[in-house]
DNA sequence: TATGAATGAGGGTTCATTCAT
DNA sequence: CATGAATGAACCCTCATTCAT
């Protein structure tokens, strides 16, 4: 077989894995079922990962490093605070609503398993870059003045949290509209705010 | 060997128990070293639970009924919304930041494993609650008027992310006030509110 | 307690023992469940019995000397060859008839287990005794002549194997009239004996 | 690791299994000896039988089934009924031979484990065998008149009593000569025979 | 005598990984 | 590259036996 099948081979059995991990769990996912959804031998799989943890992690990078991408390319500075985090908050909510099995896997394994790092890395990451945007948007008079380290922390949570619910319950939903009001204007009326 | 000891075992496994799970997950943790942890031998874990299964479901319940209990006091009707809100976050946070093991192994399987209802229903409960408190906030004026259902999602989503967080990653805090405050009051600036 | 309630606790012991080995077969049959059907505590049961081998291989001693007690009358020289023999298998079936449970616990383990010799040992003494009836009945011109040893066995085999038929299989019945007729005079119709 | 080499594989266990069963009983006998005997490794047996228990009943369906076939030759109308019945003893007695290993397993766990049924029914079809010959025999002449299901039962069991013993002890011999004489002609003298 | 909680060796079964083909 | 039979460590669970009370 030429290099082309063996690509293919690859990209077989990571969307295998990913249905399998993610329904199953790291622990309880096995390889067998691995190959046999993917459509080839057990030791095929090895060709291609060398053993259980590594196809793992293969697929915990890969998604992650593709959806940071996404979202630095959201925050530059030329755009207004407002919109910068209305797009940040629509950009993850498409993400988690069009790769639901990814969400489920990084979640149920997160800080547990093997890959931590890299997890924790890139909420890091996206809690800095929420942070920018709050410190550009007090600094331009569009935010009110906070603990921006703070607010980013419960923005960030909060995101998690929704994708997390949804991802989980069939019976929740949340539309990126709904989720920008609440951030933005809270739940008082106007009237009542003394500030 | 008397019932006294008979208790006290029970206890050690549950907490041996609550230990191993959340650290390993229910399907890498193994009943040996629950055991080793309580200081007991492995058949004793077996006097008191029928399987690991039954172990893990037993956590699983005892606590969240503790907490739904507590939970039940706070929305009670002649409370203003705005405080009955503040304490139902409150609540949560604390008792997240006493049961960090309880709320690792919690999310860790949540879905998953089996225990699926009891925890489903457990979220169900709690989105009602905010829903009730939303729904008297705007009849009294307090709240501004929104899709109720959706914000409730929204509500119960960012908390338990933002718990997820804080159990999770050990360089994220979140105050109950910073919380109460960005759910009331969202992001924006008085003065650039159009409503 | 007295000496009495510690012999009535034995004979409890017995008792389930006999019921619960026979049902479930030495290997799979659990002290704690004797101890149940006995009425008694764990513990109990080795305070009359060293362990489970012990335990075992008393009931299959009690028994079997019981019955080789009776059936020693039963060749007494004085009697008839074909009386003494008539009244051995009827021994046979009555006895198995009133200790079914004893038979199936016998058969299931014979050979097996421990307690091989002494199970051995009384078909050989039971063998012997048809035999002495045998050379008797030959010599007093009652039976053919035929090679005894041989005979002895078919005739202890046949036994073994109806009592064996009728206790395992519920829809097996042979009375002793029946048996004893086959024994004597066998299959043929007498006009078409060459002899 | 080719399919030739797997069905030796399987050959193997059976062997092995057949040995160590009727050595040991369906409750001592444990994997890893059979595993040990057969030359392989534990994971090997499940490779080929789903589980303990699927192992054993393989073993008790397949020789029964071809011993089943053979004796259903044996009673052909055309035949004589002694001669048909003599056929049967001694085809039987050479199996028991043969198989010595298989009677000890097959008469260990008769009616106790599960393949219970399929036992059954073997002990059952073999009586109607038996007392299909016994009706020919009576009508022809041969044999004289009895309760031939009776008579069935008597017959039947005494073979299983005669291998039996055969099979668990070794000082037990029976000639199918021998046999067949004593079941058509029994013990009496023809002189002493009142019919 | 009597109890029953506690022990720990051992059994059935699974599954990641290897390797001869 | 690809296969899948084979391996064996490790898991869950049971149960004969002990011993503090």
């Amino acid at each position: 077989m030429n290099r082309r099948s063996g690509i293919e081979t690859k990209k077989k059995i990571i969307n295998a894995a990913m249905a399998v991990f993610s329904k199953q769990g790291y622990a309880k996912a096995n390889i067998r079922e691995i190959a046999r959804t993917a459509g080839i031998s057990v030791g095929g799989v090895y060709l291609y990962f060398r053993n259980k943890e590594e196809l793992y992690l293969s697929l915990i990078k890969e998604r992650i490093e593709d959806l940071v991408r996404k979202t630095e390319l959201i925050a530059e500075p030329t755009k207004s605070p407002t919109k910068a985090l209305t797009d940040f908050l629509r950009l993850h909510l498409d993400y988690a609503s069009k790769h639901r099995e990814q969400i489920l896997l990084h979640i149920r394994e997160h800080g547990f398993t093997f890959g931590m790092e890299t997890k924790r890395q890139f909420f890091r990451s996206q809690r800095k870059l929420i942070e920018r945007i709050l410190v550009n948007g007090i600094r331009a008079g569009e935010f009110r003045r906070c603990d921006t380290k703070e607010m980013a922390n419960i923005i960030m949570g909060s995101l998690r949290g929704i994708i997390f619910s949804m991802a989980v319950e069939t019976d929740v939903s949340v539309t990126s509209k709904g989720l920008s009001e609440f951030v933005f204007k809270g739940l008082l009326k106007t009237g009542k705010r003394g500030e």
